[in-house]
DNA sequence: ATAAAAATCTAAACTTGTTTAGTTTTTATT
DNA sequence: AATAAAAACTAAACAAGTTTAGATTTTTAT
């Protein structure tokens, strides 16, 4: 029924050469290892009249390389980190290499459990993380000293790591200027937690620094904490509960694009009309559609193609200087840009 | 410097047993095999503290079986695709597979390319792909067929296969329904190309079969079709030739999601309020910031979580099926929604 | 105590490539 | 023509598991 795959066996034996010749000349190495032109072309047409495609596994098995590189994010639903994929396959596949995608739901348990899959045993060359850890204790153990991970969009910064991030704080605190610039005094920031990750406590002290540097003083009350599991109650819970405080929020800051659906959702049902109500919008991460939303929204926009490449980049970099044993870390700290929409 | 992996060797000789015996075990095949619940004890705490983990390679290689999904789509920042990609991705896991994602950017050179090397030498154990292929010519080469694979999003019609797609007919037919029944006589509908595949050819017959049933006209001047490579410049040109018709149109309907965002920049850059000029706009796709976009749109919900479940256990389902060399294609058609926002 | 039966375990083959260490063939040199 | 050097090629080991076929050991029955 099912047709017999080709192997190289298969093409050696046509050829009555052996399958270490095959082998070789399949891989480009005939010249190097002086194989003649004439029996590279007859291996060469014949792989090709047999359709031959070697099998990835033996090959990775004996090779210790997969040419896969992993990418582990909270939600691949999410656009910033969907865009983020698709930059950093377009750079894998340029070099041979092919991305696997999986969901960690924030949840750090899960995190450990796929790394540990595609990390030990080689399963992956290399891994792409935007880490949901408290610290950097899981990185440390030793198993996973030597292997290639580049983190984005967060690091850990009790260890030392590659990783390519936005400019987390000076965004925040560039929008939060904006905002006061424009007359806002009483500024609602929604954090999501887990909050500890890098690129909230950057955007939290973007955005109290910058109060600060205003003489405007920051209480508890500005700013909400929303858990991950449970966004559309609890932004609801927050917005009715500053809403009705004698002393008016003149805005109101999402730190991250799933604050921002949240809080249009509660807007749409309580029938509140921000615009009118003079409240200023804001959010940190910028969505396409952002540009046709009411209340129009302020955002801070993610260089994410720049992430997506240098990511991609990175982690191939640190896969070929693997053997040279360099043990530099590389930071880069990408710009964010303001969309004032107003 | 880096630790030396685990092998099941290496407890094999730990225990002083053989590495036959290890693998049953830890295979969970200790029972079967008549291991004494002792010596399985052993085995497993010793992997446990030895930090065992297989190696996935020498056991595909051995099984022939990955654990490994691919899921090949155009683009996976289409929010559509990334929202199945994820449900997908979350049954798959309960089954213990792990899922591949790849971008196809709509290019059937590419599409071929990747499933050659994820269908042959089975690096994959399934495929799940919203295939951009024209025909079914391609599926129906002999190393494919006992293949596993799902169509999703779009099938083929030329092939039997197993395929799970929304009612695209039924969804653009109710909503032309709607829109007559909100007055509109003259529908611009925007197309996107490649439009042969089976998602596009059915909405257009949906639209024009409710045309028809009203006893309105469908001209060529009707649907324009926007190549997906340049879809923001030709929604331009065909948007503003179509505003400046003698016929005034009274609603414009988007075949996708990206042919609607596409509209809506355009309305921005000319400056052009929908609401105020009377035109209905709809599309089919349902995004979740629809809900705060203006103009207000109406659009088509596709069942996007039940597509990635019964994709993922489809495939499943096959893959147990091979052996019994089940013959059956199924075919999932699921109903959409309208979601009408007026 | 001993044969038969049942329970427990293992050596070696096998999966499909890549690589090492070498052999055979051809060409060049004296 | 004999030898050295270069060119072209190959046998066998290897990667790390799984599986088959069979070997021990233990238990049961007489």
């Amino acid at each position: 029924m099912a047709i017999k795959k080709t192997l190289l066996e298969d093409i050696a034996n046509q050829l009555n050469v052996s399958k270490t010749l095959v082998s070789m000349v399949i891989n480009g190495k005939g010249d190097s290892y002086g194989i003649s032109k004439k029996t590279q072309k007859l291996v060469l047409d014949k792989a090709q009249e047999m359709e031959y495609t070697p099998n990835v596994f033996a090959r990775a098995l004996r090779t210790g390389k997969s040419h896969l590189i992993a990418l582990l994010v909270a939600d691949i639903s999410n656009p910033f980190y969907s865009n983020i994929a698709k930059h950093i396959e377009k750079a894998l596949a340029e070099k041979g290499y092919n991305l696997m995608i999986c969901s960690t739901d924030e949840d750090s348990h899960k995190e450990e459990s796929l790394i540990s899959l595609f990390a030990e045993q080689q399963f992956m060359d290399g891994l792409i993380i935007a880490t949901t850890a408290t610290s950097g204790k899981y990185f440390e153990k030793d198993k996973l000293q030597n292997f290639p991970i580049v983190f984005i969009d967060r690091y850990l910064p009790d260890i030392k790591s590659n990783y390519v991030v936005a400019n987390n704080y000076q965004g925040s605190y560039e929008l939060t200027d904006l905002l006061i610039h424009k007359g806002c005094k009483n500024i609602l920031a929604l954090n999501i937690s887990p909050s500890h990750i890098s690129s909230l406590t950057e955007r939290v002290k973007g955005f109290k620094d910058c109060l600060t540097k205003h003489g405007i003083p920051c209480t508890n009350d500005n700013i909400v904490e929303i858990s991950f599991n449970n966004i559309q109650n609890e932004v609801r819970k927050a917005l009715v509960k500053a809403l009705k405080q004698p002393k008016k929020i003149d805005a109101i800051y999402t730190l991250n694009n799933n604050l921002a659906t949240a809080c249009l959702n509660v807007f749409n049902e309580l029938n509140f009309d921000a615009e009118k109500e003079g409240l200023k919008f804001a959010s940190f991460d910028d969505i396409s559609l952002f540009d046709f939303v009411k209340p129009s929204i302020i955002s801070v926009s993610q260089p994410i193609e720049q992430i997506g490449f240098e990511a991609a980049n990175l982690v191939l970099k640190i896969i070929d200087n693997k053997n040279t044993e360099q043990n530099e870390f590389q930071n880069i700290v990408l710009p964010t840009s303001i969309i004032s929409r107003l």
